[in-house]
RNA sequence: GCGCCAUUAGCUCAGAUGGUAGAGCAACUGACUCUUAAUCAGUAAGUCCGGGGUUCGAGUCCCCGAUGGCGUACCA
C-alpha cells in the first residue's frame, strides 16, 4: 500500500501530494504512523472539561483527532477532537523537545494523534493540555472542509457522512441522541415485561402493509423472496404462540418514492400485547413517547422547526368522522350510501374513483383536509375498515374499525389498533385485498394462508402498535430531513453509465 | 413521475449587461513561547458538474444529460 502512494502522484492535486510525501518521509524514517496498533488512553475531553476540578494540574493520556493548528513559532496550539468534545493542546518546543516538536510542526489537520500531558487553564481562560509527549497514530491523506463553516453540501454529508460527523458537531449529537431514543425505548418495553424478539426480513409473503416490496432471490432454493414491509404478521403468529407481550425494533424496506420523509429503508418498532385493545395502546403510545421525551432531552415541551409542541398528556382524541366534520363540515355519521359520499366528496373538490365507497372516501377527506391541521399530538381514531384490512371491527359500527393513528407535526408518528383475530373475517379481507392487487393496485396485501392458519389456532383479544422510529427521532432532534436522521441514507450512486 | 432551484480551487462562497476566473479558510515558505475563525509577509492551487449548440469569443445564452435540495404526486 504504501509503496503505491507514489503511483500516480502527478495525476493528484498538490494538496494530496504533500501529504503523501509527509507520509513516505515518516515511513522511510521508521515512523510509519499506520504500523502503531494501540494507545492507551485514560481520559477524555468531556470528561477533563465537565470535572476541571479533579484533573487540574494532573497528567492525561487523550487521543483523537487534530482540528486545528495555531503555530506560534516555538509554542503551538491544536485543538484536538475525541469521541465527545473537544480540548486544546499547548505545545512548547522547551516541553516536548527540538526533534518532537520539528515532527509536530508538519502534523496535518485530520491527522489522528495521541498525546500525554498536564490539564491547565490558559491565561484566556481555555481549559488545555500541556503536551509531554505527542504521537502520531494515523495519517490523514485528505484535507478536511473548512473548520469555521464545515461542509455544507448536502450531497457530500450524505454521501460521505464520516466527513460530516468528523466536522459537523451537531450531526454527531443527533446520532448519539437517535442511539438514545432507540435504547430508552427498549428500556421501556422491558421494563413493563416486553419481550423483544427479531422475525425474518427475508419474506415469502410481505404483509402487514401497503407498500411494494423489494424483491431478492434466494440461490439454493431457487426462488424470489422479499424484504419485509413490516414486522406485523410474524409478531402476530408470536401471540398466538403464547409469547404475550412482545416487540421488534427493526429495519422495514418499501420500495417507494422517497421524499424528506421517506427512505427506502427505515426503523420501526412494533409492539403486541395480549388480551388489551387499541384504548390500551394509546396509553402506552403516550407513555412511550413521553417517557422517552424526558428521558433523552429531559421536556415535554419541544421545537420542531420553529413550532412549539408539547407532548403533555392527555393528548387529543378525536375519531376520524368528528375530525372531517370539524375541517370540512360533511357528516359522514349522516351519510349512509357510497353514492352519498361520492357527492360529499365533489362538492369538497376531492378526486374520486368509480371504486372509492363511504370508508374510503372519509379517508381521503381526513387526508386531504384533517391531516395538515394535525400539529399538536392527535389521536385519530375509528378508521374505515376498507383501509384497515388487519384491525377489528367496531361492534357499534362494523364500518369502522378500533383502529388509531397518531399525528404530530402533520405526520403520522403511529399506527395502532385491536388486532383482527378472527380467521374467517380475516380470510375475506384478504380476499378483498386480492382482489385489488389483480385490479392493478401493487400495495394490496398478497394472500398470507399460513397468517390466516395460525389464527384458526386462537390468537387472544390483542392490541398492537407500530411507531416509525426515524420519524420519532426527527421530531425529537428538530431535524428537517429523514436524511438528517439516518447515518447513510439511501442515495444514487454519482457516476454510472461508464462502465458496462 | 412532474416542476423550480443549485453545481466555480480540498472546503465556504463572489463572479450586472457574453470578453478568457477571484476572495477567505486549508496547503506550502518564512517570522512569532498563552493562541483560539491567531496574526504578519510571500507562494502555489481550477475538466467553472458532463456533452452538444449559438457566437469572433461562453462560468455567463440555448438544448440534452448527471447528481442533489425543495415542492408536488405516490406512500392505509
Amino acid at each position: 500500500m504504501i509503496e503505491n502512494s507514489n503511483e500516480n502522484l502527478q495525476d493528484i492535486n498538490e494538496i494530496l501530494q504533500v501529504r503523501r510525501k509527509k507520509l513516505s518521509e515518516l515511513v522511510s524514517n521508521g515512523e510509519n504512523p499506520y504500523a502503531v496498533t494501540k494507545y492507551e488512553v485514560d481520559a477524555s475531553a468531556k470528561q477533563i472539561i465537565e470535572n476541571y476540578d479533579n484533573f487540574e494540574g494532573k497528567a492525561v493520556s487523550l487521543a483523537g483527532r487534530i482540528m486545528s493548528k495555531r503555530g506560534m513559532g516555538k509554542a503551538s496550539f491544536c485543538d484536538l477532537s475525541d469521541r465527545d468534545g473537544k480540548i486544546q493542546l499547548y505545545i512548547r518546543k522547551d516541553e516536548v523537545g527540538e526533534d518532537s516538536y520539528e515532527k509536530i510542526k508538519k502534523i496535518d489537520i485530520g491527522d489522528i494523534a495521541g498525546v500525554t500531558g498536564e490539564v491547565f487553564t490558559t491565561n484566556k481562560g481555555e481549559i488545555s493540555v500541556k503536551v509531554n509527549a505527542f504521537t502520531l497514530l494515523s495519517k490523514s491523506l485528505q484535507p478536511l472542509p473548512e473548520k469555521f463553516h464545515g461542509l455544507k453540501d448536502q450531497d457530500l454529508r450524505y454521501r460521505q457522512r464520516y466527513v460530516d460527523l468528523i466536522v459537523n458537531p451537531e450531526v454527531k449529537n443527533t446520532f448519539i441522541t437517535r442511539s438514545k431514543i432507540v435504547s430508552s425505548m427498549r428500556h421501556f418495553f422491558d421494563s413493563q415485561g416486553y419481550l423483544e424478539v427479531e422475525t425474518p426480513v427475508l419474506n415469502n409473503i410481505p404483509g402487514g402493509a401497503a407498500a411494494r416490496p423489494f424483491v431478492t432471490h434466494h440461490n439454493t432454493l431457487d426462488m424470489n423472496m422479499y424484504l419485509r414491509i413490516a414486522t406485523e404478521l410474524h409478531l402476530k403468529r408470536l401471540i398466538v404462540g403464547g409469547m404475550e407481550k412482545v416487540y421488534e425494533i427493526g429495519r422495514i424496506f418499501r420500495n417507494e418514492g422517497m421524499s424528506p420523509r421517506h427512505n427506502p429503508e427505515f426503523t420501526t418498532v412494533e409492539v403486541y400485547g395480549a388480551y388489551t385493545d387499541y384504548n390500551d395502546m394509546m396509553t402506552l403510545t403516550e407513555n412511550l413517547v413521553c417517557h422517552v421525551a424526558k428521558e433523552v432531552l429531559e421536556t415535554l415541551e419541544i421545537t420542531y422547526q420553529g413550532e412549539e409542541i408539547n407532548l403533555t398528556p392527555p393528548w387529543n382524541r378525536m375519531t376520524m368522522v368528528d375530525a372531517v366534520k370539524n375541517y370540512t363540515g360533511i357528516d359522514f355519521s349522516a351519510i349512509q350510501t357510497d353514492e352519498q359520499a361520492r357527492n360529499a366528496a365533489k362538492d369538497a373538490n376531492i378526486a374520486i374513483e368509480n371504486t372509492d365507497t363511504w370508508g374510503t372516501i372519509l379517508n381521503k377527506l381526513f387526508e386531504e383536509k384533517v391531516e395538515q391541521h394535525l400539529v399538536s399530538p392527535t389521536f385519530i381514531i375509528d378508521y374505515p375498515v376498507e383501509v384497515s384490512p388487519l384491525a377489528k371491527k367496531m361492534q357499534s359500527n362494523p364500518r369502522l374499525t378500533e383502529r388509531f393513528e397518531l399525528f404530530i407535526t402533520r405526520r403520522e408518528i403511529a399506527n395502532a389498533f385491536s388486532e383482527l383475530n378472527d380467521p374467517i373475517d380475516q380470510r375475506e379481507r384478504f380476499e378483498e385485498q386480492v382482489r385489488q392487487r389483480a385490479a392493478g393496485n401493487e400495495e394490496a396485501n398478497m394472500m398470507d394462508d399460513d397468517f390466516v392458519l395460525a389464527l384458526e389456532y386462537g390468537m387472544p383479544p390483542t392490541g398492537g402498535m407500530g411507531m416509525g422510529i426515524d420519524r420519532l427521532v426527527m421530531l425529537l432532534t428538530d431535524s428537517p430531513s429523514i436524511r438528517d436522521v439516518l447515518l447513510f441514507p439511501t442515495m444514487k450512486p454519482k457516476k454510472i453509465g461508464e462502465q458496462s
